[in-house]
DNA sequence: CGTCATATCTATGCAGTGTAAAGTTACGCA
DNA sequence: TGCGTAACTTTACACTGCATAGATATGACG
């Protein structure tokens, strides 16, 4: 085994995977470039090499917490009792993964403009409505991510099982990720709490909105 | 008019109307505790004098916001079309507000973790239910803000004229929450657009979850 | 009309941040 | 073997939030 060599090999995985490590353990506030490069053992302009800029980095984190998610709520399809609606049981699962991750989480969905100086324009991609998106209100903002799509597209095939209309079913899929990302946040936020007596699935379930 | 006093009179105001100011115009990254002093004109420790640190401060420029917003949605339920639900006029006019505002609505729900140091631990509310916080996922995190109450209390009261269970009409006032808050929160992320031929109450309607 | 404790504001300084610029090292290919 | 180039280090800078200590005006009380 190496000592220690100039050329990590694997550095821009090691950072990712250092970075994912400091947020758990440390905190969202302790995730500075520096910290991250010590953590790997490297200087601290080592990550320039693999990345354009903080927020790229940042961007690489959440982009393999969407994987994860991903991960979870595949193998949630699987062993799920039969004749239970997929996105409740999706939603549980994203949810779950949401509060046990939070500081993840906040990565995957918040904004991320932590950064210093200003904003530097990096690619950005929109979706799914091919339109050029509707001016945004103020001036300067948006940056999604392309990696959301992966959970999302799953939510979109629940529904496509029940409803024909493709244009119903993209409006319910977005209606239903609007739900549970927003419980999720708020909850995160601790804006409120679910009944220490009252699973996940049965708030979730008594949340949905019934017609008048 | 007094040219300029040692004793600025209303300087706690002033700040916040500063930091407002400089949110809209020039964006979050730029809100830096010493630009809001030298936008007010006093030098950037004067500050501290009002707010125990940037946090706090940033906290009642929220707390303004979610005044603002319930002034909104209360004119809303004024001119309300008969027969409409109550749940999506408000719904309607929360995002409406999240889009034109984002940088304030970010600042209201966010997370506001923007300062340096190691978190400090200022007050903290928590809401509605009065159980002592099922001990959240991670160790730190979070600190809601009680005035977010008054924009969910006027959602509950929609809710509680069609539904007699109290508890349904918390669920569903927060799955109603949840639901425009993640709305919102995505929308002004970036990850999906509005179709830009639909306006937002009728995407709204469609979003809502019908029943399997 | 003093006078003085106190709230408000200023000056200075520090540790920590992101990143620009330039120098160093070693890998891979001719 | 030589060399272009990618990976990494060193140094430096502007900026941040905040601690500390000093300056100044205000308002209450004699």
């Amino acid at each position: 085994m190496p000592a220690k060599k100039y050329h990590h090999g694997d550095l821009r995985n090691a950072l990712i995977k250092a970075a994912i490590t400091l947020l758990n353990t440390e905190g969202a506030e302790a995730l500075s470039l520096r910290a991250v490069a010590a953590a790997a053992g490297v200087s601290h302009m080592a990550p320039y090499s693999h990345f354009k800029n903080k927020k790229q980095l940042l961007k690489s984190v959440a982009g393999w917490g969407f994987s994860e998610l991903a991960t979870r709520m595949k193998a949630d399809a699987q062993n799920r009792t039969a004749g239970e609606h997929p996105a409740l049981s999706y939603g549980t699962t994203y949810i779950t993964f949401a509060l046990e991750n939070p500081q993840l989480y906040r990565l995957m969905l918040g904004q991320l403009d932590t950064a210093g100086k200003r904003n530097q324009h990096d690619t950005a991609i929109h979706s799914p409505f091919s339109a050029p998106a509707p001016d945004q209100p103020n001036p300067p903002l948006p940056e999604p991510d392309a990696n959301a799509q992966g959970p999302f597209a799953l939510l979109q095939a629940a529904f496509a099982e029940h409803i024909a209309d493709p244009e119903l079913v993209n409006a319910q899929a977005l209606g239903a990720w609007s739900l549970v990302h927003g419980m999720a946040a708020l909850l995160i936020e601790g804006h409120f709490c679910i009944p220490p007596n009252m699973s996940i699935k049965d708030f979730l379930a008594h949340a949905v909105i019934r017609a008048p």
